[in-house]
DNA sequence: CAAAAAAATGAATTCAAATTCAAAAAATGA
DNA sequence: TCATTTTTTGAATTTGAATTCATTTTTTTG
């Protein structure tokens, strides 16, 4: 018996495997997934190439479990606007309101999980994500159908609707221009107006 | 001078450049642009790959003239729709309810177009040709809004929105599974509804 | 028909980035 | 300290499909 890991080097293991997802992001946020080459984000967490190999399994996963914490993020944050106070209409655009600023803020890292080519794996992947994105909505939706605030309608086909209507409209805004904070504000009250109208939560 | 293309040659090119682009656009609808590889689309074309060179400059350009000749159908009957008798809503209903029927009729192709993952320079073309087919719904909108049909908005983000929503609406839908008359038609009347409501063009 | 030019072929080459793995370095416990 | 095991390294390998190009075939015209 000639060797134990240590809780010294459990740390340094687990903080290793954190800084490659922490080079990843950054790379990602900067210039896409594109940029994020292995041997951009060894250099970049001060690690070997083989390194990253012996934490993920292949560049698609590790780009997944990436894409994953960053969406998890964006759902917690949705997820307590959605079980927040207020009529549905009310937390529908609430919602969508904070997803498209924050995208317009970090709008590299919104466009990798929008819409940059991706190979398969990932793809799928960011298909399944979306449609996590899509059942806060759902959710919302159906509580406002129940109680009478929201026209009946098919939920799933609805938030479907709102997840690819913000994120089309989207698109063309978070390249690489920058815009100005009156048109952001301009764009995000758009897309709020159509998807709450859409669902029948505004009136007019 | 020993050589000048006759009508006969002249005429077989342009067949040989028409057979590739039929069997790659058969090959895309079948299996996406993952199984339009060059090989497959020579063999099925019956010529060799080389062939392929001597018309097309690369596969990215293949395959964006491909794209653009499926897309530039759709925006032609949609186009038709849009100029077409009727309110702004009763245009944009019909334009919205025979596009996700027909994507929903040939499902590959539609998801290429869609969703298929794709190298940058056949993504770049996708972008523009989804910007083509918002500004196909743009004028219907401006039409609307004019003549005080439709609520004042944004007709740019709108179009935008609503391409955005009954594309992912069919991201789901559209994948290997069959779907029944009924679901479709449902599917088709939620898509429609949601898009209708959210520029304002159904009252309720 | 023969020479010249163009078109067609498909095996060989290319390419770029992911992945591997033999060797080196570091960590552990006796 | 030393033998053993794990971790790390990064140059070399792999990969798999796109692209090329020397050769062959076909077409044209005198």
């Amino acid at each position: 018996m000639a060797y134990r890991r240590s809780p010294l080097m459990e740390e340094r293991l687990a903080n290793n495997r954190d800084r490659i997802l922490v080079a990843t992001r950054k790379l990602v946020s900067q210039g896409g997934f594109r940029e994020a080459q292995i041997a951009a984000v060894a250099a970049v967490a001060g690690v070997s190439t083989g390194m990253i190999y012996r934490y993920f399994p292949s560049k698609a996963e590790l780009f997944v479990e990436v894409l994953g914490a960053a969406v998890g993020q964006e759902i917690d944050i949705l997820t307590a606007i959605a079980m927040g106070s207020g009529s549905a209409g009310e937390r529908l655009g609430s919602a969508v309101t904070c997803f498209v600023r924050r995208a317009l803020t970090g709008p590299n890292l919104a466009y990798a999980f929008i819409a940059e080519p991706v190979d398969p794996e990932v793809d799928t992947a960011r298909i399944r994500y979306r449609k996590n994105f899509g059942d806060v909505f759902k959710a919302i939706l159906i509580d406002g159908i129940e109680k009478g605030e929201l026209p009946d309608q098919d939920p799933e086909a609805s938030a479907a609707c709102i997840v690819g209507a913000f994120t089309e409209a989207l698109v063309g805004p978070i390249g690489p221009t920058t815009r100005n904070t009156r048109d952001k504000e301009r764009l995000v009250e758009s897309i709020r107006t159509f998807c709450l109208r859409a669902v029948g939560g505004i009136s007019k």
